[in-house]
DNA sequence: TCTGGGGTCCTAGGACCC
DNA sequence: TCTGGGGTCCTAGGACCC
């Protein structure tokens, strides 16, 4: 499965790179009295795990748990809270080495990429040994490990790193790929998630063998046309090869995706306090409205999620006549929204406002942006993040939002 | 003290238009 | 004039991923 080196000819060149219990990494690189020590990275009372240890993973925990969970399955673990500013500098230091290997570089989030390295074999003997050159550099520089899965397909690649964790190179030939897609669990299938994979199982389909051998025509009824061919293509590996590398801002980031941008927040103790709602709905939307702002986006639509007491979570949305970025419009259509639901006495859990339908402010005329009494809201929004800048986020707050402390 | 916060994409129904 | 079909927008919900 791994390794052969110098087959120039053989497809497999796509590399998943994908640092190691990341946020757990390098929130202790600088503490070595951890190392070896089951760690969280987590927490708050409602939390759940961001990342664990292998130390900890061997006790049960795993991301997405919940902290009370954890904490039980796991009382010797030391818990910590995410190191934010090192982790995204460790991940753009991360991005930066693997651009210097080839600008085929595709990250999918701060701790994983996808690189293409078909263009780089002219500089590396074969795709392994790129994927021991980044490794190494990783181990080097940033003082942690990764993992790298290597296949002609981005799917297949992913399987194959999740194979090498931690600290380990998989390669799947391309020759080898339905063998090794077909013993494994659907459920392991990128996209496959636990309703897909009962859903799966209930047609007799429990392998991607089971999977690849279902009529296509019967998998489609079952979920969907779409679906039913992407699942067929993954069970065969044949789904994209392709690479999309991010357009570089100036500032060397990459620019994330702008469909949506969204902020929300769980109430340390579920309420049925409507003051305290609207003063969160505030919050979110002043975080909101400052992104799209910063970014030079407009927003068509406001949605408004409310997840209740007992984890049901329902959303609405409403779209303006003219798109916005003002804070003061962002809040007054999530209130709106709220208050439209009628609830009387019902105890809410989180509260959320994402912003949809956006598009550059450039690209649209200003009185279409913004409706004459939104100007001076507008000013004074341009005024705070001036301040901001300047002086930091909790140098201009909204009134209301003055001694309240965060949820 | 069960269950975060950031997203993307898909589906499905109804409105509305041609 | 009793009824089609395609396309787009809006809304709500859900699955999934990191």
């Amino acid at each position: 499965m791994t390794g052969e080196a110098g087959d120039r000819s053989d497809r497999s060149t796509l590399l998943h790179v994908d640092m190691d219990a990341f946020f757990v990494s390098v929130t202790i690189r600088d503490r070595p009295e951890l190392h070896g020590r089951p760690v969280i990275v987590g927490g708050g009372a409602r939390g759940v795990v961001l990342s664990a240890s292998y130390e900890a993973r061997r006790c049960g925990v795993r991301s997405a748990m919940p902290m009370t969970r954890a904490w039980r399955l796991c009382p010797t673990a030391v818990v910590l809270p995410a190191a934010y500013p090192e982790i995204e500098a460790s991940s753009a230091a991360v991005r930066e080495l693997l651009l210097q290997v080839t600008p085929m570089v595709e990250m999918m989030s701060v701790d994983e990429a996808f690189v293409d390295v078909a263009g780089a074999l002219r500089r590396f003997a074969s795709p392994v040994d790129v994927a021991e050159h980044v490794r190494a550099r990783v181990h080097d520089e940033q003082r942690i490990t990764c993992s790298v899965g290597i296949g002609p397909t981005r799917s297949v690649a992913k399987l194959a790193g999740r194979r090498a964790k931690p600290d380990g190179v998989v390669r799947v030939p391309a020759d080898a790929v339905v063998d090794f897609l077909h013993p494994l669990d659907v459920g392991e299938l990128w996209g496959v998630g636990e309703r897909s994979r009962q859903r799966l199982e209930s047609l007799g389909v429990r392998t991607v063998a089971d999977l690849a051998h279902l009529p296509l025509p019967e998998l489609c009824r079952a979920v969907g046309p779409r679906a039913g061919t992407h699942l067929h293509a993954l069970a065969w590996g044949t789904d994209s090869c392709r690479v999309s590398p991010h357009p570089v801002s100036p500032a060397g980031a990459a620019r994330p995706s702008e469909r949506s941008i969204g902020s929300q927040a769980t109430f340390g103790h579920d309420t049925d306090d409507t003051t305290l709602v609207r003063r969160e709905l505030l919050r979110r939307s002043a975080a909101v409205a400052r992104r799209a702002r910063a970014a030079g986006l407009v927003a068509r639509t406001v949605a408004l999620t409310v997840r209740f007491a007992d984890f049901t979570t329902l959303t609405r949305s409403r779209t303006l006549a003219d798109p916005t970025d003002v804070t003061t419009t962002v809040h007054a259509t999530a209130c709106e929204l709220y208050s439209a639901l009628g609830l009387r006495r019902t105890r809410v859990r989180l509260v959320g406002v994402r912003l949809e339908g956006l598009q550059r402010r450039d690209g649209v005329h200003e009185q279409l942006v913004l409706g004459a009494r939104e100007h001076g809201w507008a000013d004074a929004d341009r005024a705070s993040d001036r301040a901001v800048r300047r002086f930091g986020r909790y140098a201009v707050r909204p009134a209301s939002l003055l001694r309240e402390d965060r949820p």
